[in-house]
DNA sequence: ATTATCTATAGATCTATAGATAATGC
DNA sequence: ATTATCTATAGATCTATAGATAATGC
């Protein structure tokens, strides 16, 4: 491949960075968290967000060399923070696993603009096109994925019923989380999302499992 | 009240409108879906739905004052198909009610614009100051109080058990149907949305039915 | 020496207003 | 006469690039 562009190409030759500049960038990163909750991709604005930072658009990208790449940089770091959450240690049971998923959700209603962010994301980009497209399928795909899996040995560990169809039942949970969220970023006082997704998840549970015997 | 605002602005001093000016009036609405859908309210640009409209910006400003003023004209017009389509006629119990759910929810799977412009603006308006941050949290609102009275009436018939929810069952359901909607906008390969949509309430309803007797 | 940040700017946008011209239909 | 549409434009934006200056830390 003769032709090959570096692979990372920030901070790949120099020394790397400096103290102050990963400080920014964590500041920047926030910021923009928030900001793109607000207005969504395209209605967000580097120079408010540098605004807000305290630097100049100029400043801003520096560390991140274009808005796109801004908003792939804010959702990676989220993912991971979530991945870790959801998915670093495998769970005995099924229930137990639940568990951690209404953890989560807890979680999220300390941190609003992450929701707001998610929410107004995930819309947006349903449009084939946007920068986030490809990466959002991707994402649903793998989590669904991933709860499917779970699903399935709880069902070969006999925990679960055999006939449930644990592509629609993981579905299912996803749409409910995402659409309290929703119900809930409009208006907060509405609901106790967590209290929700607990009362739905147990319910749906006790339906699978497996008989007693 | 002395400096009273005319309540109609619009063509309320003339003759009305010309019989063109109302087809571009429908034009531009139609147009509006799409582009809100595909790329939300703030990103959208009135020169570019005018020029899909065959006009320039100048001559749709004419028929809407301003891009808000577009906005709420289009969600007004989504609204009023939906409420015809579900609210006119009581339903003469629960069941019957949620197939004409169903058939509306398969009717959008042949209205792509309208169900990603429905997604997009959620999430967006999810922003206190956000142009129709009002109008979806009323809508919701207004949504699950007439959902939550179908459910009340069903209970007091002996159709459903007195032990439910019925405000925690709505906003489940509100919050499956929009969570699928968004999934399948993300990959419409993924899912057939009426028919989980049908398996859920169902499902939902069969665990809420009065025992037999 | 390298990273961080600023200033200046090119080149595209955007919305909304003002005023002119063309089409419609009483 | 009224409605529909166009052209022109003011005044704000926006993103990204280029090059200068300041701070950091080997």
């Amino acid at each position: 491949m003769p032709e090959k562009k570096e692979p990372t190409p920030r901070r790949s030759a120099g020394r790397g960075s400096y103290a102050v500049g990963d400080a920014r960038r964590r500041k920047i990163l926030d910021t923009a968290v928030d900001h793109f909750g607000r207005w969504g991709f395209h209605a967000s604005s580097l120079a408010r967000i540098a605004n807000d930072c305290g630097i100049t658009q100029g400043g801003l990208l520096h560390h991140f060399r274009s808005k796109e790449d801004l908003l792939l940089s804010v959702l990676g770091q989220s993912e991971q923070h979530d991945v870790e959450r959801l998915f670093s240690v495998e769970p005995e049971s099924y229930a137990a696993y639940l568990e951690t998923l209404v953890a989560l959700i807890e979680e999220n209603t300390r941190r609003p603009g992450i929701v707001r962010m998610y929410n107004v994301l995930v819309g947006e980009s349903g449009n084939i096109g946007h920068p986030a497209h490809q990466y959002f399928k991707e994402r649903y795909a793998r989590v669904l994925r991933h709860t499917v899996e779970l699903l399935e040995g709880a069902v070969r560990r006999g925990e679960l019923r055999a006939d449930i169809d644990c592509r629609a039942v993981g579905q299912e949970h996803l749409a409910v989380m995402d659409g309290l969220q929703i119900q809930w970023a409009l208006d907060p006082e509405s609901m106790d999302v967590p209290a929700r997704v607990r009362s739905f998840l147990e319910r749906r549970y006790a339906e699978m499992a497996a008989p007693r015997g």
